[in-house]
DNA sequence: TCAACCTGATTGACCTATCAACTATTCCGC
DNA sequence: GCGGAATAGTTGATAGGTCAATCAGGTTGA
């Protein structure tokens, strides 16, 4: 429970988690952009507007949604702004606050780019395990979460 | 196995893993950061380094290794030679290719370092499971991993 | 009311990652 | 050998991410 280094068992379980990490993630990527011109971050967003009410969040909503700062949600609706995916509307209520707003096109993209990204999440992810095995995935990270969301980061 | 969209507990088991893939990244390259001033990128070339015969490796290996394009392992090794962590060397039997040699602080460094962030991971995701949770999490990445590196990303 | 503080969001500097283009060398078939 | 393909590595432009500073607008309380 307490000892210095990894066990063999320990460290190639490590390992693999680290590598099936690494795999997932580029190969959804590649997938998002080679299909729908999409980077991964692009596609959590405009999956969180096109959920929401109207298509619109408040700043502060969205970057709680994602997890992500809101300096780096700010650069990246700058970004996605350019290219015609989201557009940002004072509100109304509140002088400080904004809207992001999922355009038309957004929407259109959105649309198109969500069954072929699911079609290989299932793919490599859903399909790639048993029954068994998912049970036990889920299981295992569920403890993962837990533990990590409640000491070390908060 | 064909359906085009995720069911319930499908979207759940997604979700429970790239949320304990973002907390734990996060978690780790904290503490790698804070404990030893070293990212998590700077961590893993200095460990494969630290493992090979004289510290040394050849670009292409250590590439392979940390499956990193050569251009970002370029710009890497440019940033830690400023730091002194590694130096390059030309490579007398093949013109065209280079050594990658930890430097002696560089060993310095990854000495300090690795107990302590073996520690963290033991922490945050050894100890977060019991021992059948890490065989069935083990069985299932392994799943994973074969699928992945099989087909989809070669 | 008005000062101190909090909140929502933007900006700029800096670091990291990716892509495409390029250089130099080696390998291979003829 | 020699011309073309493959390999090893670098570079520059650009996209993405983090941090600290800033700003404007709310909120609170003496």
């Amino acid at each position: 429970m307490s000892e210095p280094w990894l066990g063999d068992d320990e460290q190639l379980l490590w390992r693999l988690f680290l590598r099936s990490q690494v795999l997932i993630e580029a190969q959804l990527n590649r997938q998002l952009q080679r299909d729908s011109d999409l980077s991964g971050a692009d596609y959590a967003v405009l999956v969180n507007l096109s959920e929401a009410p109207e298509g619109r969040l408040r700043g502060f909503e969205l970057a709680g949604a994602l997890q992500w700062e809101k300096s780096r949600l700010s650069h990246h609706l700058t970004r996605m702004g350019r290219r015609g995916l989201v557009r940002r509307e004072g509100c109304p209520t509140d002088g400080r606050g904004a809207f992001v707003v999922l355009t038309p096109q957004g929407r259109e993209r959105i649309v198109a780019a969500a069954p072929l990204h699911v079609a290989e999440v299932r793919r490599c992810f859903i399909d790639a395990l048993t029954p068994q095995q998912r049970l036990a995935f889920g299981d295992a990270t569920r403890a993962l979460v837990i533990a990590l969301e409640g000491h070390g980061a908060e």
